[in-house]
DNA sequence: AGAATAGTGTCTTTCAGACATTATTGT
DNA sequence: ACAATAATGTCTGAAAGACACTATTCT
């Protein structure tokens, strides 16, 4: 089969093309706090550098840009994301030291269960770090500004979707999930009408004869229902 | 000055580079209806068929996506756009008969007095077309879904920022901009209501001395409060 | 005066937030 | 019994929506 790429015309090269990457804001909680996970550079430019996990599309295996973004995950961290969200494309002349680049920035929510990132020859390379721009070291590029707007985008769209879910294992207790909105929000919310904005948006179920222990009343725990997706809230939290 | 690019390294090279463009899907009301502005192809792929105004990055003249978003708008039509953001990014292998291809897609509001395309050589080349999918023509590659995706987040952001006063003249009545967030939302609003909202909102203010003929009581003329920017109201309108 | 639309006021029902009460476990 | 947290119930103030009423212009 004849390899089908884009043809070369006076159009089409009349400018530089510039180089194009996908990369991927992996966000999880952590140690009670929202991390990012951030990988070594092993080369020019920013050699040694924290950065965003990224890599170029393959046109011969990726059906799509999401599709990219998926296998980039994959293969550097082996987290099959739940959820995976375009953040949106950065791109100018100066965020790379080699000229005019640009990347499709990407956004994944990922569970405790995955947390730990891929064990392999470059595991070392591989590490959680905090959100906060103070506590992070430098990172790469312009990865600093790519991870402070997944975070903000993330924080939006806490206030009235159940994103939060993604970021609990599969079965959770309400408590569970209250603290991880207040986590996220940065404020307590009321017990009561928080369980009363999950009860009516109607997308957990309770999952029958199981509990967890303490030394109290254990919670009930809960699922998310079979085939929904992202609940948006007719009002904020 | 040495021209600098984005070096040929075996790693950047491993893969052929995606064709990546700049697609503007620019929105405006006419004759009571939101419409958008599409330009027939005067080459192949898909020649003749209408397709949104689009084209490559300059890496030389565009400091970022962003500014070729601007420059296009201006060379194709000659609107110097109030609003322009970022829709999504488009990507796939079947988008474009030639291959693998990207587009950054934008989306731009625009006034009515900046209605009326460019006239020039190819003027006849450039009209505007309601966004209704029954009742405008077949678009170029992937166009399609890229106009509904801009309408959708049109209407979805209607809900509950101040993004409609970028659709009317400099200066408006509040009956005025509830038709238009009438129109864009498809249901009628209590004028009441309306009118407290925006009035909490606090980004127009009355302009002095004039008003507007009918044979009924006049409206008070408002404009939008000088240096803000788009209002996020804190509820649904 | 009447038609037409602009602009304001009132009332009622709903709802979110605060807080209190009951429930269930382990020690 | 007590501590601790889960889960539910009650009350109150605020506000959204519905609707009525007043205001201003032209014919």
């Amino acid at each position: 089969m004849q390899e089908k790429r884009p043809e070369a015309t006076a159009e089409t090269e009349a400018y530089p093309r510039p180089l194009v990457t996908v990369d991927v804001v992996i966000l999880g909680l952590r140690e009670g706090e929202l991390q990012v996970l951030l990988m070594k550079r092993a080369a020019a430019p920013f050699k040694g550098r924290w950065a965003l996990p990224g890599g170029y599309i393959h046109p011969q295996e990726d059906a799509d840009i999401e599709a990219s973004a998926r296998r980039i995950l994959a293969e550097k961290t082996a987290i099959v994301t739940p959820y995976l969200e375009q953040l949106q494309a950065f791109g100018d002349q100066r965020r790379d030291p080699r000229g005019w680049t640009a990347t499709f920035a990407y956004f994944a929510l990922v569970a405790p269960e995955q947390l730990e990132p891929k064990h392999g020859a470059n595991a070392a390379a591989v590490s959680w770090w905090t959100v906060q721009p103070q506590d992070r070291p430098t990172l790469a590029f312009d990865h600093a500004a790519i991870v402070d707007c997944a975070v903000a985008r993330l924080r939006s769209k806490v206030e009235y979707t159940s994103l939060p879910v993604h970021l609990l294992p599969e079965k959770f207790t309400l408590p569970d999930l209250q603290r991880v909105y207040e986590q996220i929000l940065g404020r307590k919310i009321d017990k009561s009408a928080f369980r009363k904005r999950m009860a009516e948006a109607d997308f957990v179920e309770p999952v029958e004869g199981e509990r967890r222990l303490a030394s109290n009343r254990p919670a009930q725990l809960y699922r998310v229902k079979r085939g929904l997706k992202t609940i948006f809230f007719d009002r904020t939290i």
